[in-house]
RNA sequence: GGUCCCAUCGUCUAGUGGUUAGGACGCCGGCCUCUCACGUCGGUAACGGGGGUUCGAGUCCCCCUGGGACCA
């Protein structure tokens, strides 16, 4: 496989988005794939809309997520020299020309061409050869001449044949009056300048290929291989946007998920190797193939994120998990209570149950804050007068106890619940909501051995105070 | 409205003319059990419709329907 050239070209009008991730990865992933290089070019041409705290967000996303780039960022702004180069050399070859057509006269065209039931594009007004031509004296933007028969092609590498009539093709601006380059202009030259042999990018940008293709042709140069990526969907099958939840990748670091499982969750997205689910980076730069891109638009799931977040989060180490943890309050700037054995204890405990770092660290209440929040129904229903005297029982046999372990807590534990006549259940359960605040938890015996004996007994005289009303 | 793209369980998908249509998430149930999870075992659930081609279509062709994107 000969190395490729891709790249991934952001506009900074807006936050990174999962799509946007997902076109970064697998254009990555096929220079990777193919020991070649993976670009990032920054498309801030539209300098109304673009910012720079988009800029710093598009990196910082991309770096989160360890989608790193092996040339630039470039930015299309310092790049004015190359277009307006370009721009000339079409010119001067006829492959482009002056229009001097006003915004109303286009207007005018697009109107009578309705109401006429005719093709509402422009009417080549001023195309030598084909329309009068245009008026000397006014400002002129710079159209291309787009072929007046026939069909441009191009293989797409995951939609197959993609044909577009000519006469579909209108003659589009490349340049505005005042001088600035259009999109398509803009694209195609810097494709071709950085030498990309793929292009890889968004569904949406289909209809854009054959004028970039035309450009391509117009310029003497080898058009790029194309990949267009299927959209992802938001769970009404709805383009994604805000009001499916993240509109930046960013919130998902934020929320506790870890960089690799959003990458295996978007790379699994659209593609897939047969049956399997999780895929190391190593393991995603090998299989991955663009030919096994499925060219439908695909949900975004985010229950299976969850589940495969929780996936990676369970297969760290205790140690590992604690320090996720620290470095995930730091970022909000708490600091976990303890030293780092003592959490890694705790995180063992919760590692089970919770699918993110966010979840993780609110599941952790009870065991970093002394002042619990209780389950008002809970307490109601299991701290109750008859649950004095089994806390009561335990309380005066913990405090005997020599050692604190699991396995002395449960033999305490069993030894009051037989005491009373009662099955454990009976005794876990108030002590659960004593201690926790809730009804819900890892092993009862577990939670105290990582609490401690102290902060047992002190919580455990209160429930009996509870209990008593 | 024009152009282009797409179509297997609710969702992500496997499948490249002959399969009891497989896996994963979710959901439901059993087991485990101090609760909740985890785990484990089992279950629910799909080829959008209609025509062809073929001995035989989820797989190939056409039409319809539906969805999406771009442009207006």
């Amino acid at each position: 496989m000969p190395p490729m050239r891709t790249r991934f070209a952001p506009s900074p009008t807006g936050a990174l988005h999962v799509g946007g991730v997902r076109t970064a990865l697998f254009s990555q992933l096929m220079a990777r794939r193919s020991q070649g290089s993976f670009l990032l070019r920054i498309e801030d041409t539209d300098r109304k809309r673009s910012e720079d705290r988009y800029i710093d967000g598009i990196l910082d996303g991309l770096r989160w997520l360890g989608i790193d780039w092996d040339e630039g960022p470039f930015f299309q702004t310092q790049r004015s020299d190359l277009y307006r180069d370009a721009i000339g050399k079409l010119v001067a070859s006829g492959s482009a020309y002056p229009c001097s057509c006003t915004p109303e006269e286009l207007e005018k065209h697009r109107e009578e061409a309705k109401a006429a039931g005719t093709r509402t594009s422009y009417d080549r007004h001023c195309r030598p050869g084909v329309g009068p031509g245009p008026i000397e004296g006014r400002p002129t933007s710079i159209r291309m001449a787009a072929p007046l028969e026939g069909e441009v092609v191009f293989y797409d590498e995951i939609k197959g044949r993609i044909a577009f009539a000519a006469e579909e093709i209108e003659d589009f601006v490349i340049a505005r009056s005042d001088g600035t380059p259009t999109y398509q202009l803009v694209v195609a030259v810097d494709d071709a300048d950085m030498e990309i042999t793929h292009v890889v990018r968004g569904d949406d940008h289909v209809n854009n290929t054959p004028k970039q293709i035309l450009i391509y042709q117009a310029l003497g140069l080898e058009p790029p291989a194309f990949a267009h990526l299927p959209l992802v969907l938001g769970k009404d099958k709805k383009r994604l946007s805000k009001r499916h939840g993240a509109a930046s990748v960013l919130e998902y670091r934020d929320l506790g998920y870890y960089p690799d499982a959003l990458v295996n969750f978007l790379a699994r997205l659209g593609w897939s190797h047969g049956d399997q689910e999780i895929f190391t980076r190593d393991e995603l730069v090998e299989k991955f193939a663009i030919d096994d891109v499925n060219p439908a638009a695909g949900v975004f799931d985010a229950e299976k994120l969850d589940w495969l977040n929780a996936q990676y989060l369970r297969a760290r180490s205790p140690d590992e998990l604690a320090a996720d943890l620290r470095a995930f309050a730091a970022r909000e700037g708490t600091e976990l209570r303890g030293d780092a054995a003592w959490q890694a204890r705790m995180v063992s405990t919760l590692r089970e149950r919770v699918a993110t770092l966010r979840e993780l660290l609110d599941s952790a209440r009870y065991y970093l804050e002394d002042d619990l929040v209780f389950d008002d129904a809970a307490v109601k229903k299991l701290l109750t007068p008859d649950a004095a005297p089994l806390l009561e029982a335990l309380i005066a046999r913990l405090e005997g106890l020599h050692s604190w372990n699991v396995e002395d807590l449960e033999a305490a534990f069993r030894a009051v619940a037989d005491a009373h006549d009662q099955k454990l259940g009976k005794l876990a359960q108030p002590v659960r909501v004593a201690v926790t605040g809730g009804k819900q938890s890892p092993g009862i015996f577990e939670v105290l051995d990582v609490l401690g004996r102290d902060r047992t007994l002190a919580r455990l005289r209160t429930g009996v105070e509870t209990c008593r009303g």
